[in-house]
DNA sequence: GTAGCTGCAAACAATTTGCACACCG
DNA sequence: CGGTGTGCAAATTGTTTGCAGCTAC
């Protein structure tokens, strides 16, 4: 967390925020530096950790836009917290509407992986169109622990759990 | 709304509950006739509008107990909401795991169809792997509007949106 | 100079917990 | 009777809002 990029970029522009500030940068630093989704709450205290100086109000705030304008991810953990990460650049691509991926987070170290699902999204429409429902969304969260920190080579003790 | 079966049912045994109360059976009966996901709030102001007295902590009690045993369905609305729904009879077959399923909500109405997605599963199960990612975990959940509340036959605006 | 951005504290909403009392079995 | 369930009120937690002051432009 050595204070690396901490100081205002120059290209960020587009939807809402006008104004350069060195909180906003301060927050799109710390947020990516992070691999996986970090909830509001994560990253103001990894800002505070690392002698940043921003109130939690604007870290909710700044959050919201990026997420408003498409260039962060929002999933919501089992609990219903709400969890944010900088959307791949790649994704950003053509819509604001931020393609069409799903992520892998790691339940230990909340590093996650990109991921796209043709199939996923494919069955979703198929199996909603089949039961007559229209302007179909769908919500799509996978969870497991990462390489890193998956227990040796030992028999894991159930391959796959499910809910929703 | 008729105080219908508002009546003790003997038929209730198996994991936690022990006793048969006057307001389990209420909170059971509530979300009998409730067609989709509704949240606590929602079933306990439910019950005190047809009359009922159950205290909104009991219905929450009583709902987790019902979704750790398998008997609800839990799955949390945008907002981050939990909304509990009866299990379908025939997905508390064998284990308690409650089986393999998942729903498609009505953005409108809250009714919902319960729809099995092998390959979403299978899917999911692969990428997961193929990312080095074990005790494999998802959450999925489809909205849009059912037949009874989509536009007449007007070319829906978008097939198909995503977050996740 | 001025509107946008901050941040503190208070407001809020959903959910949980402590504890005394009621009721099922 | 005895302990499980209940329910009220208070405590928690995540997030939003009011409003005065600071600052980028």
């Amino acid at each position: 967390m050595s204070s690396a990029t901490t100081a205002r970029d120059p290209s960020r522009a587009t939807t809402g925020r006008v104004r350069n500030t060195r909180q906003a940068a301060t927050i799109e630093d710390v947020l990516r530096e992070q691999d996986g989704f970090r909830s509001a709450q994560q990253l103001h205290a990894a800002i505070v950790a690392s002698g940043g100086k921003v109130g939690l109000t604007t870290v909710y705030r700044y959050l919201n836009t990026l997420a408003e304008s498409g260039r962060a991810d929002v999933v919501h953990n089992a609990e219903g917290e709400a969890q944010f990460r900088l959307c791949g650049e790649a994704a950003v691509a053509e819509h604001s509407d931020a393609g069409h991926h799903h992520h892998i987070v790691c339940r230990v170290c909340g590093r996650s992986v990109e991921v796209s699902g043709p199939e996923v999204e494919a069955w979703a429409e198929r199996v909603a169109a089949a039961a007559g429902y229209t302007e179909v969304t769908h919500t799509l969260e996978v969870f497991g622990r990462c390489p890193e920190h998956s227990p040796r080579r030992a028999a894991p003790k159930r391959t796959a759990t499910h809910r929703g």
